[in-house]
DNA sequence: TCCTTGCGTGCAAACGATTGCAACCGATCG
DNA sequence: CGATCGGTTGCAATCGTTTGCACGCAAGGA
């Protein structure tokens, strides 16, 4: 801990004005080579740094991007804003980060209290109602959605269109007919798009789809083992792999084979879901790259255009020993 | 996307000037009651936001503390991001979180863009070499480190002492007399710590240790599972419960039936842990408590105080069903 | 020699908020 | 009726940096 510099105390050592000194490290191009070259010495053997909070406000623009998850401990969010921040720091921009703990209320809260920091926004996943969504929109700073759509605001999602139809024609291959969906938070946007699309395609495929209330984590998916056992379906497809790993597990823990007696699939291919036992089939998404596609969107819009169109990514269907073969009839116990 | 409202406008509205509303809105004691309810009635209306960046600014201090964390896809950094977010926020500080991927190089850069933003700096399970610490704790702010103990700074850590002696008590109970430990990445102090509590505790326990060199993640712990196999252990103690899962997941693929032919037991419980097959046995830790601790720390260093002491926390042993009784002999194929 | 030209430099004004200090007001007291 | 005082309010300085503008000075042309 040693006391600050400032541009002052380089001015003074250095023989010359502020002005001068700040010029001489901006690289300005009216001032001389040779007090460029005394004051840039000056300044590294003093330690000199600017004060960046003092450079911004003068400058106007904060450089900082406000990012809301709904929960850091789940490695989508986790990736997605590593791509997110590779991005923004590329571009000299970095990231405040808000966690919302799937809560809508304190999501609306933290955009408010991000927004007095931040240039832009980032809602990853937002779980805002639409009038709370209204609202975030109505912020003095441009607004990129991952994961939901909205107009007037940047838009980078999964296709899950695409995403559900690699699912279900995965499982009719295998000859399912009766498939049960797990579903995910309530004020989840991407559980809606995945149930809609389900069951869109479920018709289309001529495939029976149930559906139950789940949740988002491990315990979720446990909790849901007997309600999935007294089920018809042969074949489960969860909201994310966390539920799945619980799923497992319970199946485990109670002597129902996967996937002979039981197919297990899944949203997201997060890394741990390789290594379940047995390992679950899962939709791979790039979610680094998220966050990459939601930085470009910012900056065009940043540089004046107006908002692109949507990007839209499609996941590709990673086959483990979780899903099989359907057998003839539906269990008997 | 609205025109940002100054404390001028608001003063121009109210007919009054800009100190009277800036006294008015911080709550100074020295103004009118009619003039306060007039300024914040305006205020609200106009929808002014102070500019956090002119106030923080004008006040001096960043009200920000920086972190770096190796990696923000595990669970454990996750859960300290998230306990020390929360009180950071309550002390109206924000967080910058920086991601170092585990790479000590990238981590020094960091602290160094780091400390021109932040009023204190967190190094959470720093990869730092010794003379990169050293240059981290020479900066002009306060430094806590997370799981790591050095001089002239904050502490916060895990009891690995507690931690090895609960585990390798509990393997000895079941009759374990071999251990293997499938060590963590090279650069992490707590995977030192680790080892270093381990032998010393086998040797107090007489229980014979060997270790092989692992990693982080999922698959560092299934790439391991040939040398496991043919070492001549009974238990394997895993560096972390990813590492763990990978192993359990490689047992399985190889036939090899766990806990009877062999017992894994790890750090941290995750919550996946409790999932995996058979569910591992874990050693629980207060991953938000380390977040928390630390941020006390840093209130009471801010506040002028010296150094507090190093927190230490206790682990407490979760046992599940991946560890079990010891087999007589070695395993045989 | 004087005036232009142009480069290099410094002065001072911003950015938006906070705050010490002085000014002002009405009321009370001598 | 004038001085004093307590309670409110506004003026202006300030934080550290950037930048428009004006100034100084040397060189070159008339």
């Amino acid at each position: 801990m040693a006391e600050r510099v400032r541009l002052i105390d380089v001015a003074r050592e250095a023989g010359t004005s502020v002005s001068t000194v700040s010029r001489a490290l901006n690289g300005s191009d009216l001032i001389s080579p040779e007090v460029v070259a005394h004051v840039r010495a000056v300044a590294g053997q003093l330690g000199y740094r600017a004060d960046k909070r003092a450079q911004e406000f003068k400058l106007g623009r904060p450089l900082t991007v406000g990012v809301t998850v709904p929960d850091l401990t789940n490695p989508f969010f986790s990736e997605v804003l590593k791509g997110l921040n590779a991005s923004a720091r590329a571009g000299g921009y970095r990231l405040l980060i808000g966690e919302s703990s799937e809560d809508p209320a304190e999501e609306l809260r933290l955009v408010d209290e991000l927004v007095d920091y931040s240039g832009a926004l980032v809602l990853c996943s937002s779980r805002l109602t639409r009038a709370g969504l209204e609202k975030a929109l109505a912020q003095p700073v441009p607004v990129v959605c991952i994961n939901r759509t909205v107009k007037n605001a940047g838009v980078v999602a999964i296709d899950y269109r695409a995403a559900s139809r690699l699912l279900l024609e995965h499982l009719t291959g295998l000859g399912h007919r009766r498939v049960l969906y797990v579903g995910g938070p309530a004020t989840s946007w991407s559980d809606g798009e995945r149930r809609r699309t389900l069951r869109r395609t479920a018709r289309a495929l001529d495939v029976t789809l149930d559906e139950i209330d789940g949740g988002w984590s491990g315990n979720h998916g446990y909790d849901a083992g007997p309600t999935v056992l007294h089920s018809r379906a042969t074949a489960v497809i969860t909201f994310n792999d966390l539920v799945g790993i619980g799923l497992l597990s319970w199946m485990y823990d109670n002597g129902v084979e996967v996937p002979s007696e039981l197919s297990v699939a899944s949203y997201d291919d997060i890394p741990i879901a390789a290594y379940s036992r047995p390992p679950l089939t899962s939709l791979r998404n790039e979610r680094a790259k998220l966050g990459e596609l939601a930085w470009e969107q910012l900056t065009k819009r940043l540089g004046g255009a107006d908002w692109p169109a949507p990007d839209l990514l499609t996941p590709e269907l990673v086959v483990r020993a979780s899903t099989g073969p359907a057998r003839r009839r539906a269990r008997i116990r």
